[in-house]
DNA sequence: TTGACTCCCATAAATACCCATGATATCCCA
DNA sequence: TGGGATATCATGGGTATTTATGGGAGTCAA
């Protein structure tokens, strides 16, 4: 029936939400936790809920690299990235600073590391990614994937190592909460 | 019709997409690191990603020249250079600096020496360049380079050389964050 | 002629595109 | 408010393109 329709849709934004315009800051907000299959070929469902919360990138898919601090793989939408590298190139040509546009020697090597490591995972018609081999490894993964939500970028974690992960997590938070009650409250 | 499209295609994303207009910013983003074979032509094939970062630039391929800080080989888009030198030269004239325009300046001699130094390397109908021996010579590229994004430029290394230099890479930035812990970035 | 280079074609493997289906979830209207 | 109709989602798999790579034929210069 309407295959083509319904193909559109999950592509741009979900029909019924309303903020169809994106103003100047299209900040993706990715939130709550689904675990995915990693078919035979590889291919994992972005959630459907994270995908809208990339609203209409032109670049259809995500950024993904290695976490730095966990056995995970971290996610962010093509505009982020596209952001922070325009903003360093406009930075090092307005301050006149020639020799690192070309050369690439500054202070923040991380940008410039973050862009190597990082790989471009462009959706297929029906929204799914393939997880590069040397991410899974990092992680873990094997043929189930689990997309935490990080509020601004998200993660992927073998399923298996989350649930400790996210038990530990909670325990230590709530071990702070408990030390410092009045302290840093969450809201 | 097979061959032909080819260039339509690469240059833009595939088919498929229907982002055909790029905006304003031509900010080529060079991302992720791939690694290719060198033929016994000595032809490489630039990653269709970095091919398609460049765009619809006029000049059909990319502009290289040796890192000063790194046993490497940098490329840019020729409209990158292009920028760099319009930037500069506005600058000089902004300024009244009338003899930097005329005779150069001491102090920025590396943009000069940059200039002097620089290939020119066209793609031929594949996408792939010939690195000139120089070049390999100073990477210490013999028959394999890996391709690493740098955000707006982009670096050639030899692959074993690239492998020990991007594992200090990471673990430098690892480092840092673990001394800076503005961790897990909802907030 | 030799060598260096460009243009053109061929191919295997990887990737993208397309259509299909069952399971929910949502809508709509009596 | 019930329940069928409809839409969306995650998933599976067939097929067409694209990519990286190899190599032959033509071109230009010395």
């Amino acid at each position: 029936m309407s295959q083509k329709g319904f193909r559109d849709v999950h592509l741009r934004r979900s029909a019924g939400a309303q903020n169809t315009e994106e103003p100047d800051r299209p900040v993706a907000s990715f939130i709550s936790t689904y675990e995915n299959k990693i078919d035979r070929k590889g291919r994992v469902s972005v959630p459907a809920a994270f995908r809208a919360a990339l609203g209409t990138e032109a670049y259809q898919g995500v950024i993904a690299y290695q976490s730095m601090v966990d056995p995970a793989v971290e996610g962010i939408g093509r505009s982020t990235l596209e952001e922070l590298n325009r903003r360093r190139l406009d930075q090092s040509l307005d301050g006149g600073d020639f020799a690192q546009t070309l050369v690439g020697r500054s202070d923040d090597g991380l940008v410039e590391t973050i862009m190597s490591i990082a790989h471009e995972l462009p959706f297929d018609g029906e929204g799914r990614i393939i997880l590069p081999a040397r991410l899974c490894e990092h992680a873990g993964i094997k043929d189930r994937a689990t997309f935490v939500g990080r509020g601004s970028r998200f993660q992927i974690w073998s399923p298996d190592r989350y649930v400790a992960h996210q038990a530990a997590e909670i325990e230590a938070l709530r071990a702070r909460l408990n030390q410092n009650p009045s302290r840093d409250g969450p809201r």
